[in-house]
Formats: structure tokens, C-alpha cells, sequence
DNA sequence: GATCCGAATCTAAGCGCTCACTTATATTGT
DNA sequence: ACAATATAAGTGAGCGCTTAGATTCGGATC
């Protein structure tokens, strides 16, 4: 185990995190199968071959991209729902969290909720995992609040699958040009899964 | 002009559409970077070159689904959303007609939503229009409903848009073997589809 | 009713090109 | 000396698409 970090190891981290960078901006706009390795390495300032000095292969790139982007989202839903709080609250903190995340970071969204398809059968357990992980979050708020009274939906797995479903499509159609602002949409979308799930005035 | 059908000619007609029912099928499992030509050939019963026999190149494949696809949903949408009945049921009625076909024809929603980067610059903007137009009529179902005082949202066009992302975003998680119907979706969304636009009770 | 023609369908073979990835080597900083 | 970073120059495989020709079939001609 050597922990220090020589300057020319540094330069290999960086090399590596433009690399990802490179390859999420790719995946995004050309999607998994129309992103070339050289196309990544170029965008990034290396040769083609460089990519496979901080990466086993094209795969393994979208697998890191996955699993960071979900363990992100994973957290982040987690602490805004926070027990702590009523159901009302802690609904919208979720949803508002998740859409301001899909919203922001709408060219990561993209490629992890769009591009799964490539991924090897076990890298693509491995996130299924993640998402049912997210999938149950939701669903236990909602739940929650049905039983406290709080809420009033006939089916709370349908109601948090909507919820879910609305910040994923985000990612597909949010632009970064458009008039509508992350915080605006999380503000109408917090609000409106107070309706989704029937909160009591 | 030859309008006589000769059973040569049916049978051309009968291989146009496997290949683009093939085409559906493989862009849908494998997007249309990681489908080949030899994959949608193979799967329509014909031999690599058959597919040149009668689409112009892979492209056009995509491009007939989409603009077939696209019309079909505003036809149905708008159908659903005849004048002569209240506000209450027509969003109803076009959300339900919007999530059953997303819902049943899912292998097509998915090509005609998540595909169409891989579209010409020039197919792509008719493919917009088309959307727009879609766009229009669900978003003028909400701003009447407003205007008639039989809605309350704090933004028809957020609200619409909503309701349409519901709709598309259930060609990414649908699955045939779950256990939810197109039918019990369509009763939950159109209910939903209530809620998220404030009508009034 | 046999024969040929023309039009359509379909394929065998293969073209030039790009793909993901490898290998052998050079460069760099400690 | 050494270990890590990076590249030049490939490799075989698969890509979209074309070409030249075989096959099929209905209708016109004798």
C-alpha cells in the first residue's frame, strides 16, 4: 500500500477523470454504441490507447459511470427523506432532491438511466440493485404516510413509481438552454407529488 | 400507376414489414447503434442485402417507425380529446389513450422516444413537429381547464408536460411479465392525471 | 397451351472502412 | 534503477451498403 501520490500519479488520476468525463458527455449525446473509444480519448485530450491504461474497456467506463451516478442519487434521496420529519416533508425533500439532481446533472442522468442496456449481465445486477434500493426509499415515504393518515392514494407502489418516473424523464427531455430552471421544476414537482400521493391539506 | 397486386408483389410487401417489425425489435432490445443491419435482415427471415431491397438504409428504417409511431399517438390523443365533453374527462380521456399505448405497444415507444438522435437532422425535425403537436393538444386540454376554472395548477404547461413524461417514461420500466396491466395503469394515470392538474372535485 | 418477356424479389459475394482492443516502445518523475 | 504514464502502429472482426446475377411469377404473343 503506498498512499503518497506522486506528481506523475496525479497527472494519471486527472487523465482518468477526464476520461469519464469525456465518456459521459459521449454516451449522452451519441448514446453507448454510437460513442467510439477514440472518440472519448480525443475529447480528452489522449491518444486512443490511453483509455485502456486507466480502463479495462468501454464497458467497464459506463459500469463506473453507473455505479457512482446511482450511490450518488442513492444518498442523496436517503438524507432529504430523513425520518425526522412528516410525510409531507419528507416527500417533497425526496422528490425535490431527486429532480434537482436529474435536472443538474441531466448528461450523467441520461446515460445512467438510458444505457443500462449495455452493460454486462453482472455489472447490470449490480445497478438493479441500486435502483431497487432507490425504488424502496420512495415507496416506504409514501407508504408511510398512508398509514399515518397523512396520505390518501390508491396504490402508493404506483404513486412512487410516477414520482420516480417524473425526475427520470426529466434527463430525457431537460435542456440546459430552455426557460425552465432546476429549482423551478423541483418547486412544481415537489408540490405537485403532494398531489400524486393525495396529502391532506 | 399499377394498382393490381400480384402475389410477387404481396409478398414484398409482406417482407417490408417483417423487417420493420424486426427493426422495432432489435432497436428496442439493443438501441439502433448496437442492432446491425445483418441482425434485422436475419430476424425478418432474408439475407443481409433484402433489407436494401426495400428501405433505402438503416436510417430510414428508424425514420418510417418514428413517424408512424408518432402519428399514431397523435391521432389517438387528439381523439381522446374531443371538445364536447368536460375538461375533467378529456385529460382524463387522453391520459388514459396516452399511457395505453405506452404501455401495450412498448417495444415501439421505446425506438420512438430514446432513438432519435440516430435520426438526419432533416427527419429529426419533422419527428419534432410531430411531438409538438402533440405537446399542444395536452397542454391546451390543461390551460382551458385553468381558464374554465375547473383546474387549478400553478403551471398548465409544467402540468402538461408532466403528464406527458409520465406517459413515455413507462416504455423505459414496462415489462410484459409484471404485474401490472396496461389497463390498471391507464385507471391509476388517469386519476393521477386529476390530481396533478387540481380539478376541481 | 407452350413460349418468351419484363418486372419484381431476393441473394452470394465482397467493398472500403471503422470498430474495440493489443503490443512494443518511448517518456517522465522519484 | 524503477514504476507509472502515454503513444505509434497495428490486429482481426464486424460494420453499412453495393453489385451482379439468380429466381419467381403474371401477362402478352404465337
Amino acid at each position: 500500500m503506498n498512499e503518497v501520490r506522486t506528481s506523475t500519479q496525479a497527472r494519471g488520476d486527472r487523465s482518468r477523470a477526464r476520461l469519464l468525463d469525456a465518456a459521459v458527455q459521449a454516451f449522452s449525446a451519441k448514446g453507448f454504441h454510437g460513442t467510439s473509444t477514440r472518440d472519448i480519448a480525443t475529447a480528452a485530450g489522449l491518444s486512443p490507447a490511453a483509455v485502456y491504461v486507466h480502463h479495462r474497456s468501454k464497458e467497464e467506463l459506463l459500469h463506473a459511470i453507473a455505479v457512482r451516478g446511482h450511490e450518488v442519487i442513492l444518498e442523496a434521496v436517503t438524507d432529504a427523506a430523513r425520518a425526522d420529519a412528516t410525510p409531507a416533508e419528507r416527500v417533497a425533500a425526496a422528490v425535490r432532491t431527486y429532480v434537482l439532481f436529474h435536472a443538474r446533472s441531466h448528461t450523467t442522468a441520461r446515460v445512467i438511466n438510458y444505457e443500462l442496456a449495455a452493460l454486462t449481465d453482472e455489472h447490470l445486477r449490480e445497478i438493479a440493485a441500486l435502483r431497487r434500493a432507490i425504488d424502496t426509499v420512495m415507496r416506504e415515504i409514501v407508504e408511510e404516510g398512508v398509514r399515518s393518515g397523512d396520505f390518501d392514494t390508491p396504490d402508493p407502489a404506483k404513486a412512487a413509481t410516477a414520482l420516480l418516473s417524473l425526475g427520470i424523464d426529466l434527463a430525457r427531455w431537460y435542456r440546459d438552454d430552455g426557460s425552465w430552471t432546476p429549482e423551478s421544476l423541483a418547486d412544481f414537482y415537489a408540490d405537485l407529488a403532494l398531489r400524486v400521493v393525495g396529502a391532506r391539506p
